[in-house]
This record gives C-alpha cells, sequence and structure tokens, in this order.
DNA sequence: GATTAGGCTATTGTATACAAATTGCGACGG
DNA sequence: CCGTCGCAATTTGTATACAATAGCCTAATC
C-alpha cells in the first residue's frame, strides 16, 4: 500500500496493540488523521483495512470503536486458521516443484540454527518462520485463500506464541516443519494438512497458557 | 456502506458480470467515476472491495484490471465455502436456541412452498435460501466467519447454480435443509457440518454443468 | 537498427473543502 | 419529573484540486 495509508495503519494499529486505546473506545476520522500525521483520506483505506481485520468494529451509523476480542475470538481465529493453512498444506503437496521444496528445506535449515543454541534467537526464528509459511501458501497457489490468511494471521499473536515457547517447543516446531515438508516431497496431501493442522493446534494452546515466569 | 459508494461498487460489478468488461481490462479510477456518476473517491472504496472478493486484480504498481477466473478459481471458492459453512453448521447446532430454530422452520418452509409447484418460483427459492443460510451464520456468532463468508458466497454464481436445479433437485435441496434442521436440533455438529459439506458441495457439481436445455 | 535517456502523459495518492447525516443536549410541554 | 421535539455540534461521506509516480513515446547516440 502507500505511504500515508501504511502510516496510518501503523500507528492505529500499535495504538490498539499497545493497549492505549481500550476496547470501546470511539475512533473519530479527524482524531486518527492528526495523530498519524497525514489527512483523512488514507486514515479511511487504513480503517478499512484495521475492520476488515477486525480491530476495529463499525456500528449501523457508521461509527467505529475498537474492537473487544475474548479468548473465545482468539480459539475461532485459531480454528480457521488451522483449516485454512491445513488446506494450503493440502494444496501445496500436490503442487510443489523442486525449487520451492528446495526453499523450504533452506529455510528450515536456518530455523534449526537460530533454535539450536541455548538461547534461540527468537526474532530470527520469527522472521524464518513466517518466510516457511509463506512459502506454503504461495505454493498452494489460491489467492483468496492468500487473502483469508492474510486477514488471520496476526503477527503479534505469532509473537505471543512464540514467546511461550521454550527451546525444546521451538526445536519441536522445527522438527514439525520436517514432517511438512516430507509430506511435500511424497506429494500426499492428507498428510500435509494433518502435520499443519496438529502444528496450528499446538501452537493455539501455548498462546492461551499464561505468562511464561521470567 | 454508502450510497454513492454502492452505487459505483454495484455498476462496475455489473460491468463485469455483464461482460462488458472482459478479464485484463484496465479500469481506472476516473473511467468509472464518469461511468457511474460519482467521484473517484466513492470509486476507490468500491474497488478496494472488489478487489477482496478478487473481482478485479491489481499490479505491484497499484493499477487494476478486470480479473480472470478459470474452473480452478470456481471449484476452489466452493471447496473453501464448503469448509467454512460447515464449520459456520457446526458452530450453529452447538449455539442455536428456540427461536432461530423456529426462524429456521419457518424458512425452509417458505422454501418448500416454492419449489412444489411444477413452475418452481426460483426468485422466491434464492431470497428464502439466502436467509436460510444467513440464520445459520449469524447463529454461528463468528465475524471471522460471517466476514469470509461475505466475500466468497457470490449471488450470480448462487444464481447459476439455482438454474441449474430443476425441480426434482431444488426440492431436493429443501430436503437437505430439513436435515440440518434435525441436526441443529439435536445439537450435533458433526452432523450439521457434513449434511451442509454436502449440501454445497452439490451445488458445485450442479453448477460445473454445462448450460441446461431450454 | 537497437538501445537508452529524457521528458511528457496518464494514473494513482493525498489533502482539503463542503455536504449529508447522526448524535446528544436542551428547552419546552405534558 | 419524564418525555419529546428540534437545533447545534460532531462525524462521516463526497467532490475536487493538487502532488507524486509510473508508464510510454520520442529522439538521440552508438
Amino acid at each position: 500500500m502507500s505511504k500515508a495509508s501504511d502510516r496510518a495503519y501503523a500507528e492505529i494499529r500499535r495504538l490498539i496493540l499497545a493497549g492505549d486505546a481500550l476496547p470501546g473506545t470511539p475512533l473519530t476520522e479527524s482524531a486518527l488523521a492528526d495523530l498519524s500525521g497525514v489527512s483523512r483520506t488514507p486514515v479511511r483505506e487504513a480503517l478499512r483495512r484495521l475492520e476488515s481485520e477486525l480491530y476495529v468494529v463499525r456500528t449501523s451509523s457508521q461509527r467505529l470503536f475498537v474492537a473487544d476480542w475474548d479468548s473465545d475470538d482468539y480459539a475461532e481465529m485459531f480454528t480457521l486458521r488451522a483449516m485454512l493453512e491445513a488446506h494450503a498444506a493440502g494444496r501445496a503437496a500436490t503442487r510443489i516443484d523442486a525449487k520451492a521444496l528446495a526453499d523450504l528445506r533452506a529455510s528450515n535449515d536456518r530455523i534449526i540454527v537460530a533454535v539450536t543454541p541455548d538461547m534461540p534467537d527468537v526474532p530470527a526464528f520469527l522472521a524464518e518462520n513466517r518466510h516457511f509459511h509463506d512459502i506454503i501458501i504461495a505454493t498452494a497457489a489460491s489467492p483468496r485463500l492468500a487473502a483469508m490468511l492474510a486477514a488471520l494471521v496476526e503477527q503479534p499473536v505469532v509473537r505471543r506464541t512464540a514467546a511461550r515457547y521454550g527451546r525444546a517447543e521451538l526445536r519441536r516446531s522445527a522438527h514439525e516443519h520436517g514432517e511438512l515438508i516430507q509430506a511435500f516431497a511424497a506429494g500426499d496431501a492428507a498428510w500435509a494438512g494433518a502435520v499443519m493442522t496438529g502444528h496450528i493446534r499446538r501452537a493455539f494452546h501455548a498462546f492461551s497458557a499464561a505468562e511464561p515466569a521470567k
């Protein structure tokens, strides 16, 4: 997207995720425009995007408020994500070529490097994990699916999940990626889908766990 | 949505669906603004919406073109719809109350009335069918799911499907609705999901059939 | 003749002014 | 004291002007 629009999007999103705007807070276009230093036009576009991602909700008279996500919302989000990513993995299994398979292997090798040390490199894990999943979604070759997943996979959620993972869980994640690669190599859609379902659902339960001890 | 924005949306959509703008045709905001008699601002909003529904595609430099849907795209659309509506039916089965159940029964009774005569009332069937499915989606109580399905269930597709249905298939559709109602009454999520999957996939194969003889 | 650099044109992005609509407050009447 | 009507202020919707940018055409040079 464009510059001003992106800036407004990032700023409003930050506002919500940082808790500066609590659920139920009314959002007015002009206030957000002032805040993010752009005019109302790009703010409106950013708000439409945030609305489609359910960060904000709109009343019947088009007024916007910060949305309220409860644990059921997160559960539903993970359930939908598991369904759709499993479907993507299944499609990818029947479509993958040698190059994409090599890319996945290389990506997972980098993940293994990031999680093997006693102090895992979590930022590197996150970036590479995202890349790994992106390859699969691209290989699935379904623009619809890609669009839906983009609105469903929130990076803050992934980050919190990773924060709950200890070294053992991070390594297990890499191991599951390895099994996905095997399923892809075998062209086995059902296997790939099943592994992906487990992979996401395990992430869900980590996400739902209490704050880890420091 | 708002008036001008809706008008632009409807006009551009009509243009594409009627075949006046073939796949690959470039779409410029000003031309569409002139065409629909509104300014570029609401046209831009309409285009964002059409883009999210994949009627139009955007190049890296933000230029828009009419999208090209092949049979694979339709197949994927029905697959996703079957997955998501089955999930919705499953959620609805565990959440439905007496009122919604009564509404579903009343709705399906009206569908039966519409499809029973020798000359079925297809427009009435379409309207009531939509209402029936909307009740289920509302009962599923998942805004995310509702938003995704809204972008997935294109009325022209439903219309074409219905056009392929003869009197027997229309009646069978009403019968499947009846079985869904039974599954809801039993609170059986798996049953409801399975029936819905079959219901949608049957629609897919009708949709894919050749033009019916006149 | 092909290729590349330059500028011109078409198109999208942003800001702002104005119009429409909705909400909330306050005054008035019951 | 409660309700209702209406006005004013706030907010969203639309139009338009201007800015930035990408694409294309031309021309000049190798």
